[in-house]
DNA sequence: AAAAATACTGTTTTT
DNA sequence: CAGTATTTTT
């Protein structure tokens, strides 16, 4: 590599950009106090790379990379920006590969970011540093203990299930909203329960705070609280010069505010969305943030918008842009591209879900064969549970495949009992932890355990009083294996990834009687362990963890190793940002896209159509929109036959599907054709059965 | 007080 | 149908 002179840093890696990436790149750069900015970046339209580039440029310009915050959607993205920031800078500077990297370490999700802060602030704010991080679930459960407490589950109540009130507790923290307003707008059906809500709610946080754990939402919530006492405010914004977030329409008010707390003139500040990608308002996401974003400052922030798209050929961007179209709200752009193309996009109607499983499958090994990989290939769906059928065609076939979104390795039982063993070790306090692993053995309920937890809250030293407590009467046998347990861990006798085998070696004997499968469940778990050595310790591991858990299952436990070929499934939500050279969206049709329950409003309606776009926009160069007739019954299944008809989702009017390949598969014989009526007829027998499936 | 049996809901998307 | 709340049995 050639020696860089000192003077003028070259700029030829700006070269690749175009005339408006390299505006956003280059905005602002070696000003003092360089003035907000606004990318509104389509997709497809190189966003991650010019965002890594504008990284790169400022660091190649004299910027400090522990001085710049980027904050991403996902932890993936984060590294994944990392990466490329790295490149591009490293070649520009001749840096050694990994210096870098480990500069840029403000790089993470809000949460991840917010918990970084809080650890480190902690004191200031008068929370222990060593707190907890629950996840949906524990809060959810947390939320339920305080819910009998207060007596709100009787028998004839009716009053809304732990999953609503957490759900009803977030969307009002998130949207910075009136608790009565969230219940008349979003939860209308829990209205009567407003004054009970309320004393729930204080009820729950008083449980986080005497227990010390914190949820997704208090990450948040206590960061912009900390903002508001301008010393601290003071020394958390002086930590960065640049602040730069990505997906900025997915962000909500909670997160907005913080941000705006980080650098309320806006200097040095870079957000970058897109509003036609919203699809994430289920957690209080607002597109307002993005919309309103310029006119918050004063100059308003500059805007470069990037509309050239390099992923999808012209008319699978045509069908896109008449899909968002047709939306009642105007977007800012409309996408183009010069990847010229014949082929259209495929609109397939199949029978029925085997008949798409079949297709999918058909398609992809045709594909395969024509020398697309299969990693290169995705098959993306609205819901989790839609790519069942198609999943069970795969491992009949033994084609490998990934999952993502839907149930989390995570989630299993028994992964969670030991995660709860280590929450509660590393915070005594934690009382959903503690619930959930004194109940793990036999003659040990709720009640007891409750007992339990009781005489500890009140001691100074806790874990001391477990070891001297009475043993519980039919717990006798196990008891002393527990407190030997939870001693050993609390004084740290093993050291980090070691302590898991201990507890995996506690645990096993339980597991093997109440699971048939242990075999399996002791290979999850350990698992677990190989994953945990990659964490330097307990608690970020924790952490870590519970922000960030890693989001695919598969057919075989664990991610298939790196040099293997495998399909990609995920949900849409979950494709977000990311693309394959054929994609295949499944259940196109009204029920699924839109969800049967996100038609109530237009609201939620409008984020189904973009839900569709951003599907359809993950495709470069293959696209099949797939639409099964008949559904099966799922209820009645003793009847076996008994099916629905659906109809080609809303999204798609007939108008539009000149801009598709209109195909029926299997290919059907003349024969079969003189059977049926020509396409109105059809048409009607959806529009009479519809009734039956919207009812 | 725990475990088993039975009745009953509500049912996406995720940090 | 699965996961939860309630009731019955041990």
């Amino acid at each position: 590599m050639l020696a860089l002179s000192d003077s003028i840093p070259s700029t030829a890696y700006l070269d690749t950009l175009n005339a408006e990436q390299r505006r956003a790149v280059e905005h602002g750069v070696g000003q003092a106090n360089p003035p907000p900015l606004l990318v509104i970046a389509g997709a497809g339209s190189g966003k991650t790379n010019t965002l890594a580039h504008r990284v790169a440029h400022l660091v190649v310009n004299g910027a400090d990379p522990r001085r710049i915050l980027l904050m991403t959607f996902s932890r993936r993205a984060a590294s994944e920006m990392s990466r490329r920031v790295e490149r591009i800078a490293g070649k520009v500077l001749g840096t050694s590969s990994g210096a870098l990297t480990d500069a840029l370490s403000w790089a993470g999700t809000f949460h991840g970011i917010g918990a970084r802060l809080l650890r480190e602030h902690a004191g200031q704010i008068g929370l222990d540093p060593a707190f907890t991080i629950h996840d949906r679930e524990d809060s959810a459960d947390l939320m339920n203990l305080v819910r009998h407490e207060l007596g709100l589950s009787d028998a004839k109540s009716r009053f809304p299930t732990k999953g609503t009130c957490l759900a009803i507790y977030s969307r009002v923290v998130n949207a910075q909203g009136d608790l009565d307003e969230v219940l008349k707008t979003v939860f209308p059906w829990c209205a009567m329960w407003g004054e009970q809500l309320r004393t729930l709610f204080a009820g729950y946080v008083e449980a986080k705070q005497s227990q010390n754990v914190l949820d997704y939402d208090d990450l948040l919530l206590y960061w912009a609280g900390m903002m508001v006492e301008p010393a601290i405010a003071a020394e958390v914004s002086g930590r960065f010069d640049h602040v730069l977030v990505d997906e900025y329409q997915d962000t909500n008010r909670l997160q907005s505010s913080v941000l705006l707390a980080l650098k309320p003139q806006g200097h040095g500040l870079t957000v970058v969305g897109d509003d036609a990608q919203s699809i994430y308002s289920f957690r209080a996401a607002t597109v307002r943030n993005i919309l309103d974003f310029p006119a918050t400052f004063s100059p308003p922030a500059d805007i470069v918008t990037l509309d050239r798209n390099y992923r999808s050929t012209q008319p699978i961007l045509t069908a896109a842009n008449a899909v968002i179209e047709l939306a009642s709200e105007r977007f800012t752009k409309n996408l183009w591209t010069e990847r010229q193309s014949d082929a259209k996009p495929q609109l397939v109607t199949v029978k029925d879900e085997a008949d798409q499983a079949r297709y999918v499958v058909h398609k992809i090994l045709e594909a395969r064969e024509g020398g697309t990989a299969l990693t290169q290939q995705a098959v993306l769906f609205r819901t989790s549970s839609h790519s069942g059928p198609l999943e069970i065609e795969l491992t009949r076939r033994n084609i490998p495949f990934v999952k993502f979104g839907g149930l989390k390795f995570l989630d299993a039982a028994h992964i969670k009992d030991l995660l709860a063993i280590l929450r509660w070790v590393e915070n005594p306090r934690d009382r959903v932890a503690g619930f959930r692993v004194l109940q793990l053995l036999p003659g040990i309920g709720p009640a007891s355990a409750g007992k339990v937890l009781d005489a500890m809250h009140e001691a100074v030293q806790p874990v001391k009083v477990l070891a001297e407590l009475p043993v519980p009467l039919r717990a006798s046998e196990g008891w002393a294996g527990l407190v030997e347990l939870v001693g050993r861990l609390v004084r740290r006798e093993a050291s980090w990834p070691l302590e898991l085998g201990c507890a995996r070696l506690w645990y096993e004997p339980l597991m093997e009687q109440s699971y048939e499968d242990a075999a399996v469940r002791v290979a999850d778990i350990i698992q677990l362990e190989q994953i945990a050595a990659g964490y330097p310790s307990r608690e970020r591991f924790l952490t870590e963890l519970t922000l960030d858990p890693p989001d695919a299952t598969s057919d075989q436990s664990g991610v298939p190793s790196r040099d293997e070929d495998y399909l990609i499934l995920s949900t849409i939500h979950s494709a977000k940002g990311q693309e394959w050279k054929a994609v295949h969206v499944l259940n196109a049709v009204d029920g699924c896209i839109p969800s049967d329950l996100g038609t109530g409003s237009t609201h939620e309606l409008e984020e189904e159509r973009r839900l569709l776009y951003v599907a359809m926009t993950r495709a470069k160069d293959e696209l099949h929109v797939i639409t099964p007739q008949r559904f099966y019954v799922t209820q009645q299944s003793q009847y076996g036959d008994r099916h629905i008809y659906a109809q080609r989702t809303r999204f798609i009017p007939r108008a539009m599907t000149v801009l598709f390949d209109d195909v029926l598969w299997p290919a059907v014989t003349p024969a079969r054709i003189e059977g049926l009526s020509p396409g109105p007829a059809r048409v009607d027998i959806g529009a009479q059965m519809r009734g039956m499936w919207t009812k």
